[in-house]
DNA sequence: CGTCCACGTCTAC
DNA sequence: TAGACCTGGACGG
């Protein structure tokens, strides 16, 4: 019923599961009490729909399922639920509550209440890939939410896994909406423990105090952690692991990630890796292709900075939640990290490293005005780096991209 | 300044 | 299965 009292800021960097999860209880958490009235605003830029909703006095609550996050509004006047928008978040969506003069940029669907100092809820949303669907429902096609759900998640896994789509590995299967509805690409490399995130919370993952990740960043042992391997799955998108990888390896290519790649050996796999078996589907092409794919030993001291970065972000506000546990891990049982990993991981120097979230980089921008702080040298959340070695005759050149692409032409 | 990358879908070949 | 859709931070030159 009552929401935890300490979600009290803006949270879904890193929007999978757990964050759209913790927006939902930003929303409850802070609109408990308001009056919202009149026109809900969309931006002009905004591709997403208009909400024709006017209602002269209703109140919000939010609920989450997977990695979508419903916003019900409801009339004070009759208690009747009026209306709901059904929200995604793409890669950079999140809640906020502002004053009207503190609206932040990017706020693409702002709610505003009755009482002055009127307030504003945004949905936020820098780069757009969120959406919203007015008076819509969950998205068909996506499963239980892999939290809230999980008897239902899990059935609905058990019953489909003879599909053919269980037979690509694991890390893709688990980015597929319909039957890992909350997975996204942190999660996967983590280990679908999604619920030790929420329960981060205690830890304090959560934005009462912080805005910013330090303790998610301890809690992820794969995610960008040096010492990690990392490769591009069949969708381009990178994946993280330790040790060797399956028989279903994914065919993409090395990832692209380490800013300077040190020797790039074939992996072998074992042959008993392919007696471990997955339960379906032949392995022979997979096997052919284990071959061709290669795998970068993630010890590269570029990758450690850019988490040392990360999980460094000693700010006063962190310290003071963290209440010196900043350098510590959680402990948690699961998974078989290389002792080195995590000495080198707790050892690494640590460097100041002012938190500014990834996903918010005006409003933090404003905030920096007001700030006689050093100026902040963002921590990446994403995966750094990027340059390859040029000339590496090993690696393939990047595909240029379209935007860089038009970039060009306009200069010529 | 140019390039690369990012927590996610979507939809045209 | 490539791209497209976007913004913005980090980094190299």
């Amino acid at each position: 019923m009552a929401t935890p009292p300490q979600f009290n800021k803006p949270m879904s960097d890193m929007p999978e599961g757990p964050e759209l999860h913790f927006a939902s209880l930003y929303v409850n958490n802070k609109c408990d009490g308001l009056r919202f009235g009149g026109k809900v605003e969309k931006s002009a830029v905004s591709k997403n729909p208009e909400v024709p909703f006017s209602c002269p006095e209703y109140t919000i609550r939010a609920v989450s399922r997977g990695k979508e996050v419903k916003l019900i509004l409801t009339s004070v006047a009759d208690g009747a639920d009026v209306a709901c928008i059904v929200f995604r978040f793409g890669m950079s969506g999140s809640f906020k509550l502002t004053t009207e003069e503190e609206l932040p940029k990017h706020a693409h669907l702002r709610f505003y209440t009755l009482d002055a100092p009127r307030q504003v809820l945004s949905f936020v949303d820098p780069r757009r890939f969120g959406s919203w669907v007015y008076n819509g429902t969950w998205q068909l096609e996506r499963g239980p939410c892999v939290m809230t759900e999980y008897d239902k998640f899990r059935e609905n896994v058990l019953k489909h896994l003879s599909e053919k789509l269980f037979d690509k590995p694991i890390c893709e299967v688990m980015l597929n909406q319909k039957y890992f509805n909350g997975i996204g690409n942190y999660l996967r490399s983590e280990i679908l423990l999604p619920l030790e995130v929420i329960h981060l919370a205690d830890k304090g993952y959560n934005p009462a105090h912080t805005h910013d990740y330090t303790v998610l960043m301890q809690w992820m042992q794969c995610y960008n952690a040096p010492g990690m391997k990392s490769l591009r799955d069949s969708n381009g998108r990178t994946i993280w692991f330790q040790a060797e990888p399956g028989p279903l390896i994914p065919k993409g290519k090395k990832a692209r990630n380490k800013r300077k790649s040190v020797d790039i050996k074939p992996v072998k796999v074992e042959p008993n890796a392919t007696k471990r078996k997955s339960t379906r589907g032949k392995l022979t092409a997979v096997k052919k292709e284990c071959k061709e794919v290669k795998v970068e030993a993630g010890e590269e001291t570029a990758v450690k900075r850019r988490r040392a970065k990360m999980t460094e972000n000693t700010t006063e506000d962190a310290k003071m939640n963290n209440k010196g546990e900043q350098g510590k891990r959680l402990p948690r049982g699961k998974k078989t990290v290389d002792p080195e990993v995590k000495v080198s991981r707790r050892q690494s120097p640590r460097s100041p490293m002012p938190k500014t979230p990834s996903g918010r980089g005006k409003a933090i921008k404003q905030e920096k005005e007001d700030v006689p702080t050093p100026k902040p040298r963002t921590r990446r959340l994403r995966s750094d780096v990027g340059n390859q070695p040029k000339n590496s005759p090993k690696l393939k050149p990047r595909k240029k991209r379209q935007s860089a692409v038009r970039a060009a032409e306009k200069k010529s």
